[in-house]
DNA sequence: GTAACTACTATACTTTAGTATACCAGTATA
DNA sequence: TATACTGGTATACTAAAGTATAGTAGTTAC
């Protein structure tokens, strides 16, 4: 079967449906994800340069959030044998297409700014 | 400045972008809003229909997620004046429209896990 | 009269998420 | 010689999210 195809099926099986956006959401949920994704949205960084670029994230926390996206397939993480080493985090295809994800939900939500407020 | 402008502009800018992007997520993240709305898709529920709906939710977390979603004004909460008293909670226009973000973020979901298995 | 229905609320607890602070080894700069 | 750079880890804590259990008031069916 397509994927095209399955999806559709899913579409109609509501408990189906709310376990793939729950994947979906886990994969961009916390405090910090969306500030590392978004940084790496349009260029490859360094550790220190995503710490520098997002603000008031602890070492520990990005340390953390950046194996979750890797376990999750959403950054590739190279090591460059350098001195000092150089490691470069950057996102992967699917991290990628996500953009096309999150720029629907932007959307969503600043029309839904402008619907509620009026 | 039309919506569909302001939309192209603030893509263009990281920060506002993650912000509206929170934005969005705060609406839906947690551990059962997904199963309210889910329910609530393709018709107007009661409080003990979603209870039952949903399964191992408490009445507690059910109405607490149910007054966040309506003080955020995706559903809305209509009392009939019956005995016992009937409350019947349905999206509202704006969380109806939220089903097409929801579609995007499932097919990428389903897509991911497919490309990430392989 | 007692059990079950309606839609919840109250209190106390556990579990998970996030913070704060200090520290590691190795190299380059002032 | 001291400081800052690289990319992190360790320990201990607080805050937020979620759970468990019991109870509320009024009505209806057996």
């Amino acid at each position: 079967m397509e994927t095209s195809t399955k999806i559709e099926e899913l579409k109609r099986c509501s408990v189906q449906y709310v376990l793939a956006l729950r994947d979906t959401l886990n994969v961009i949920s916390g405090k910090w994800k969306l500030s590392i994704i978004g940084s790496l949205l349009y260029r490859k960084m360094r550790f220190k340069e995503l710490q520098r670029n997002i603000g008031k994230i602890s070492p520990r926390m990005l340390s953390k959030e950046l194996k979750d996206l890797e376990a999750n397939g959403i950054i590739k993480r190279t090591i460059y044998d350098t001195t000092p080493v150089t490691v470069e985090y950057e996102l992967t295809e699917s991290g990628m297409r996500l953009h096309t994800a999150l720029d629907v939900m932007v959307t969503w939500g600043i029309e839904h700014r402008e619907m509620t407020l009026k």
